[in-house]
DNA sequence: TCTGGGGTCCTAGGACCC
DNA sequence: TCTGGGGTCCTAGGACCC
């Protein structure tokens, strides 16, 4: 039998969570964003959404759009704490959880639907308990694979459950315009469509993966399984972050010396302080300068090291920064660090080996030398763990 | 009315080594 | 006095997602 695998995914999460600290705001057309005039909508009520305001949309043109807008600076930390509830009600049912973003994740359910008369019965239990205990409305989606399950949830939102069957991805979603598959944005579908695939069904009907090759690279085999429904991807349960950033775009163009050290201070002391949270350290800085005309340069060091303190990103910044600042307004700074590993497994592993590496090269040298005089056939790993063990 | 912040993944060129 | 091909690492840029 195959998997039955969920995609819950919180409707208008960040907004929800606002009538969680202010229920006042209940009924009205809220959007959360930051304060500045440069600020985009992160999320908006489905009372804002009626009159078109959308993420990513820049407040001023939402605030034209829906004069009544209450704009709520968010809530990052309290945001983090509900999502860490969301999961663990959803691990009540599986320990097959992979969270996918702050607001979604994935869920093997497929022996937790045994307990259940009919397996939609467990969506709507789910979907009834975060809707009455966290106040989280969410849409899940039912299917064999994860990327059936994702396009599931987003075809009946908010609060809808939707079952995706293989067999019907025919009619279910192959009639569907090309841009609403995962991972073909609005510079790849224009270039679907001169090739004339205008649907996720014309990609599907694709037999020749080469001709698409151009457009979306080694990935082209893969999207046309996706569009037929296929898609063989594990469940990745343990949340392993790969790159931390810390980035921020100023009320103002400027590029005043001081400003920028003390910015990049700032930065700094924030993603060591995450970075220490996570328990992660990184041998990739890369800072990203981004002029008043939007021109935006990454420029990363690989590092001999890994890093986390917030003096060593401060001064690896400092360095990328004033190697390739251009001398015109800055309108955005960031820092970011990757090739993560975890502070505590390389302190671990130092553990291993922090006798002295003289003492233990001789003493190894000198046990190898023993061990040919007597005609053995011991490795220089078995010298190591048997000095280790003394 | 311009265009946030935090991520992931892919491509491509050049350096360098064998 | 010029020349190969493969592999890996580093760096820059960009598409896409939430």
């Amino acid at each position: 039998m195959g998997k039955v695998l969920f995609h819950i995914d919180l409707n208008a999460f960040f907004a929800s969570a606002e009538l969680l600290l202010d229920p006042s705001l209940k009924g009205k057309p809220i959007a959360i964003s930051g304060l500045s005039k440069r600020s985009v909508v992160a999320t908006a009520s489905y009372e804002a959404r009626q009159f078109g305001v959308h993420s990513a949309m820049p407040i001023r043109e939402a605030l034209s759009l829906c004069p009544q807008l209450i704009v709520v600076k968010g809530h990052h930390d309290f945001y983090e704490e509900l999502s860490d509830q969301f999961i663990r009600y959803v691990k009540r049912y599986t320990s097959q959880v992979e969270k996918a973003s702050i607001d979604e994740c994935y869920a093997d359910m497929s022996e937790a639907i045994r307990q259940f008369r009919r397996p939609l019965d467990l969506a709507w239990q789910l979907q009834q308990e975060l809707s009455a205990d966290l106040h989280l409305k969410c849409s899940i989606g039912v299917a064999p694979n994860k990327f059936l399950a994702k396009m599931a949830s987003d075809m009946k939102k908010p609060m809808g459950i939707t079952v995706l069957r293989k067999q019907e991805v025919p009619v279910k979603l192959w009639p569907l315009p090309i841009e609403e598959m995962r991972g073909i944005g609005k510079k790849t579908a224009p270039l679907m469509r001169e090739k004339g695939i205008l649907t996720i069904g014309d990609l599907a009907h694709i037999t020749q993966p080469e001709i698409l090759q151009p457009i979306l690279g080694k990935n082209a085999a893969i999207f046309i399984r996706r569009a037929r429904g296929e898609d063989d991807r594990e469940l990745v349960c343990e949340s392993d972050v790969k790159s931390m950033s810390q980035s921020t775009t100023l009320n103002y163009d400027f590029s005043s010396d001081e400003e920028v050290r003390v910015l990049f201070r700032r930065l700094a002391d924030r993603l060591s302080r995450r970075l220490m949270e996570e328990d992660k350290q990184g041998t990739l800085a890369s800072v990203s300068i981004r002029y008043d005309d939007f021109d935006t340069h990454v420029r990363s060091r690989k590092l001999p090291q890994p890093i986390f303190r917030a003096d060593d990103l401060f001064e690896i910044a400092m360095e990328l920064f004033d190697e390739n600042y251009e001398d015109r307004p800055l309108r955005h700074l960031g820092i970011s660090l990757s090739d993560l590993s975890g502070i505590h497994e390389q302190r671990q592993q130092m553990n291993l080996f922090d006798t002295p590496v003289q003492e233990a090269t001789g003493e190894l040298i000198e046990r190898l030398n023993r061990q040919l005089e007597q005609g053995g056939h011991l490795t220089t790993a078995g010298c190591l763990a048997q000095s280790r063990r003394k």
